[in-house]
DNA sequence: ATAATATTTGCATGTTTGTGCAAATATGCA
DNA sequence: TGCATATTTGCACAAACATGCAAATATTAT
């Protein structure tokens, strides 16, 4: 993994620590069908104007897919991506190679 | 997920969110054997007493396990630990439930 | 005992970040 | 056109965070 995959990886990890972005993230989760922001606002606790800047950072990152709807944005879970970047993670730590 | 495992969950991401402790867990991720923190010091251009912060964040987490020998301290990763933790959230992510 | 090595801690600092509120913008509806 | 609804943006602010340096601590070696 190079510097610049790095990197990456971090900021889409540092995205998903944030617990009420983590909130975001499960909530859209168990949804089958894309969700608006004011749906969204229900899972945590703060103002709409911070959900709303908290979607675009997940959607600036690519964990999630937004849909202009009229007035409203639905966004939906990019469950590939995120899933795939994670077990990336996971397989380079648990498979583990031998050597000296 | 309650809202305790969440949090829990978020604080490990956020740990691992951070270029430089993402370096240190990636080089323990290659090394067979525990490594002391001057060591691990060469993977992130900071200062020694930051990699020592760094490392004692990752092992409260649980993230690290630390071996205290003479002067020295030596780390590896816990790598059952966050490998499982990761993919528990993957599984969550992409193994979706049918419903409504 | 003294010196060298490994690590931690106290302090200061600049930066990032999460947040709320109010105002602005965009769109749909009557 | 005017009003309601959904979302974004500007501003301010406090808290958290990453960092470096110097001093302190711990341990080993001479």
């Amino acid at each position: 993994m190079n510097d610049l995959e790095l990197h990456k990886l971090a900021s889409l990890l540092k995205l998903l620590g944030e617990p009420n972005r983590l909130s975001l993230v499960c909530k859209l989760c168990d949804c089958a069908t894309p969700q608006n922001a004011m749906c969204l606002c229900d899972c945590c606790n703060v103002d709409a104007s911070v959900v709303s800047r908290h979607l675009k950072l997940l959607t600036n990152e690519g964990i999630l897919n937004v849909d202009k709807k009229g007035r409203e944005r639905t966004y939906s879970l990019n469950r590939s991506f995120v899933a795939q970047q994670l077990r990336f993670l996971a397989d380079k730590i648990d498979l583990k190679k031998e050597y000296s």
